[in-house]
DNA sequence: ACTATTGATTGATAAATATCAATCTTAGGA
DNA sequence: TCCTAAGATTGATATTTATCAATCAATAGT
């Protein structure tokens, strides 16, 4: 792992309180590593070996079964990836693949369980991150039953303006059908969801979003912390982190 | 809280490797209720001022949006219940309402909270704790958007029959309207699927469930422990939480 | 610049699911 | 026991969403 990596790390919830020599040891033992696009990191059903924490780049969760399969998330840097399957000694129930050239530091599990146990305040901000995790995963499941997949498009929109500032103009971090996986719909029927959209407060072109009308937005949408989250904002990293 | 119960709550996985001293402290500070049928415990949107553990009866989650609601899980004893919300100190992300008369006891979120921090074996059984219930909503997610409604019912009926040791024969735990809620279905969703199933492996009159084929109901419902969950039996309390 | 390829969009259609209204059943209370 | 009310079921219909097929647009590689 380079040198400069380490501040970066030590930013996360999830290592910023904990105490150095824990830290230091986990960095002794972790290592950095760069995948290419496309390259699957994590199959679903296989034990968890190592803690990711991503660095650069990005990486898709997906869920596999029966010959169909979804999205459930991105993740980007900073922050870490399955520590539940890291703490509960458990197979992945998703798969993970990079989406470009990506670095991640991966730290064998058994390590981080051994650091978990003497170090309390490492302990104790694993618990906030599960606890997160588990959460922003019922807000994903109250998403899905309670509204539409045109008002969770809208909702969506509407938070990604959020994350960024409220800024009314903004760039699709993930191509379309990536997109309408995640919110459980097709592809033709996110195209579609799209056009409905035009005409209420939003124009998309491309990967560009413009939201023209904020009010009629959120009259669809219906906004809610408890669904959509709390409206962390980017730039300023390490964000929140998938368990 | 009557003495008889302290052994009980002593033999929860979130309990039962804790100091000795630490958990008299919980039990001396949490105290036990019995609540009438219907009685609504927690409502979404209020903040978490109690770890909830179920001794009697069952408690339904449920989630509210926009005038539409759904039922999020049942809990049954014993369990504990919102642990999330107590470790991440913020506000309920589901109301939880007593099915029936229910006895639970209410320990302070606070009292949790420090006791986490002094008692490392406690920390370590809630990250456990923690890590099953994100698990259990991943997997519950995965459900909703891989599988479609038939195969989700057949899938549960399953599910219920391996939990009472592949009894072939059972009886619904909840009233069908809710199990339809659960299930992301309606009512009369509901009711059709079941007439789907006959001729499938399954015949159901009234709240009884019989499994006449169990290799047919498993082609529809396509089992998978990393959606369906590990095959915990029932019957020796205590069982799953939910966090 | 020009293909070739991949992703996006559109239209037509089908399937899944929801809604509404009308019974039917069942369990509890008088 | 009967009556009532709540839940379940059924049928008819509407809405939502998915599927299939055919372009269309954008992009990367030569």
């Amino acid at each position: 792992m380079r040198p400069d990596e380490k501040p970066n790390l030590r930013r996360l919830p999830l290592f910023r309180e904990m105490m150095t020599p824990t830290f230091d040891d986990l960095m002794q033992i972790g290592y950095s590593q760069v995948f290419p696009p496309h390259l699957e990191l994590i199959r679903q059903g296989e034990y968890a070996d190592f803690l990711h924490v991503i660095i650069e780049g990005s990486v898709e969760l997906r869920a596999t079964w029966n010959g169909r399969d979804t999205v459930m998330g991105v993740v980007r840097p900073v922050s870490t990836f399955i520590l539940a399957a890291c703490v509960c000694d458990e197979p992945y129930l998703m798969s993970a693949r990079t989406l470009e050239r990506s670095q991640i530091v991966m730290i064998p599990a058994a390590d981080v369980r051994v650091a978990l146990r003497r170090d309390s305040d490492f302990a104790m901000a694993a618990m906030r991150e599960l606890g997160e995790g588990y959460r922003s995963f019922v807000r994903h499941t109250k998403n899905l039953k309670l509204r539409d997949s045109l008002e969770r498009l809208a909702a969506y929109i509407l938070y990604e303006s959020n994350k960024h500032d409220d800024a009314s103009s903004l760039t699709l971090p993930v191509e379309k059908r990536h997109l309408a996986s995640y919110l459980g719909m097709t592809p033709e029927n996110l195209s579609r969801a799209i056009k409905t959209l035009h005409g209420h407060g939003v124009t998309v072109q491309g990967m560009q979003i413009t939201i023209t009308d904020r009010a009629r937005l959120a009259a669809i949408a219906g906004p809610d912390p408890l669904i959509d989250g709390p409206g962390e904002k980017v730039g300023v990293p390490p964000q929140r982190s998938v368990s």
